[in-house]
DNA sequence: GACTAATTCAACG
DNA sequence: CGTTGAATTAGTC
C-alpha cells in the first residue's frame, strides 16, 4: 500500500537478493508521466559504475529517486504520499535491466559548433585556447557531449579549419597544437552572441580589403539570446528551480550513495514534508480560489502577473496530479490543515485525512 | 522541392 | 592535430 511509512527508508535494508529492485508492471491504463522523464523525451541508459557492488547502487538509486520525487513537488505527480513507489515509477516500467539506470537525454545545445567554439575561446582570459581545452570547456558546459562518441571532436576540428573566423595564434608553449583565436573582425559579434557564419565570413573578407558584394546584412533573424522566463522572481520560478535541481541531481545517481549511507537523513526529510510545505506554493498561484486563507495569498497582485502565474501553474501542475485534485476537491480539508498552529498538528491531520481517504476509496493492492 | 547551412564521416599528411 | 572533400541531415522559403 502507499502509506508514507512504507515509503520511507526503513533502516538500511539488507540487499541480498539478485535484484533488489522489485519491478511490478503497472496496469495498462496507467498513463502517468514523470517529470523526470517527460513525455516524448528520450532517455539514455548508463551502466552503474563498478566501484561498489551493484546492489548498493540499485538501492541507493531507489532511495534517491523517491526522495527527489518528493522534493520536486508540485510539478511531480509522484511527489505525494498517494503514489506507491517504486512500482508506479516510470523508470521501472517494463523490462528493467538492473545493470543500468536511466537518465534523461540531454538536449542538444542550442548553439552551432561555431558558437560553442567561440564561447569557449572567449571564456579564456587571453581569448585564445588550445584544442584540448576547447574540448574540455565544451564538455564542462554541455554534458550532452559526455555521452556522445568521438565524432563531435572531429567536428570541432573541422569547424576550426573550415571557418575563417577562427585563426591560429601561435603554438602552445609546452604541449602541442596551436592556440586558436577569433578573427578580430568577428570578436564583437561573437561577444554579443551573434554566431552567424555567413556574416562572419563576410566581415573577415571585408577586413582583408577585398571587395564584398555587400549582401544585405541581416537576411536571417538576429540570434535569440536565451532569456530568463518572464515570470522570474515569482514563487513559481522557485518551484521551477527546485524542480530543475531535482532533475539535475537525478542525473547523478552516484551521489545517491551518500544518502544510502545516511538513511536517517532521508527519514528526516520525509518527516519535514508536511502538508503545509507541500500545499502553500500551490495556493499562491491559484488566487482565483479565494477560499484559501493563507497569509501569502493576502497580498493582492495586479491581474497581469497573476494571470501569468495561473497559466504557468496550469502548465507545470498537471491536472492529473492527484494531489492537485485533492486540493481542489477538498478545499476545506486543506484549509484545516493549513490553519493548524504547528507543522506537527498539520501532519497529524494529514495522516487522518489520508486514512479516511483510503477507506472511502480503497486502492488496489499489490500482490 | 530547391537551396543553404550545419553536421558528420573519413582520408590524408 | 589540422586540412580538406564529400555525403548526409536540418531548416527555410
Amino acid at each position: 500500500m502507499g502509506s508514507p511509512e512504507d515509503l520511507s527508508i526503513s533502516s538500511n535494508p539488507p540487499v541480498t537478493t539478485a535484484c533488489p529492485v522489485s519491478v511490478s508492471s503497472p496496469p495498462q491504463e496507467e498513463k502517468m508521466v514523470s517529470p523526470m522523464f517527460p513525455a516524448g523525451s528520450s532517455t539514455t541508459t548508463v551502466p552503474f559504475p563498478a566501484q561498489y557492488p551493484l546492489q548498493v547502487y540499485q538501492q541507493a538509486y531507489l532511495n534517491r529517486a523517491r526522495l527527489l520525487s518528493t522534493l520536486a513537488y508540485p510539478t511531480n505527480p509522484y511527489a505525494n504520499p498517494f503514489v506507491r513507489f517504486p512500482s508506479f515509477y516510470p523508470p521501472f516500467f517494463g523490462a528493467f535491466d538492473s545493470r543500468f539506470y536511466r537518465v534523461p537525454e540531454e538536449p542538444k545545445p542550442q548553439h552551432s559548433y561555431i558558437g560553442l567554439i567561440a564561447m569557449a575561446i572567449l571564456s579564456s582570459p587571453d581569448k585564445k585556447m588550445v584544442l584540448s581545452d576547447i574540448y574540455q570547456w565544451i564538455l564542462d558546459h554541455y554534458s550532452y557531449f559526455r555521452t556522445r562518441g568521438p565524432g563531435w571532436r572531429n567536428s570541432i576540428r573541422h569547424n576550426l579549419s573550415l571557418n575563417d573566423c577562427f585563426i591560429k595564434s601561435g603554438r602552445s608553449a609546452n604541449g602541442k597544437g596551436h592556440y586558436w583565436a577569433i578573427h578580430p573582425a568577428n570578436v564583437e559579434d561573437f561577444k554579443k552572441g551573434d554566431f552567424r557564419r555567413r556574416k562572419a565570413q563576410r566581415k573577415v573578407r571585408k577586413h582583408m580589403g577585398l571587395d564584398v558584394p555587400d549582401d544585405e546584412d541581416s537576411p536571417s533573424p538576429p540570434p535569440q539570446v536565451p532569456s530568463p522566463p518572464c515570470w522570474a522572481g515569482t514563487e513559481i520560478l522557485d518551484l521551477h528551480r527546485r524542480h530543475q535541481e531535482a532533475l539535475d541531481l537525478h542525473r547523478r545517481p552516484h551521489e545517491a550513495l551518500d544518502l544510502h549511507r545516511r538513511p536517517h537523513d532521508v527519514l528526516d526529510l520525509h518527516r519535514r514534508l508536511t502538508p503545509a510545505t507541500l500545499i502553500r506554493p500551490l495556493l499562491t498561484v491559484t488566487p482565483k480560489k479565494r477560499q484559501f486563507d493563507v497569509d501569502s495569498l493576502l497580498a493582492p497582485d495586479d491581474d497581469e502577473p497573476q494571470a501569468k502565474k495561473i497559466q504557468i501553474a496550469e502548465e507545470i501542475g498537471p491536472r492529473e496530479n492527484p494531489f492537485f485534485q485533492v486540493v481542489q476537491e477538498k478545499p476545506e480539508e486543506m484549509q484545516k490543515m493549513l490553519s493548524s498552529p504547528s507543522e506537527e498538528e498539520s501532519a497529524r491531520l494529514w495522516e487522518e485525512f489520508m486514512a479516511r481517504n483510503r477507506e472511502s476509496s480503497p486502492q488496489e493492492d499489490k500482490q
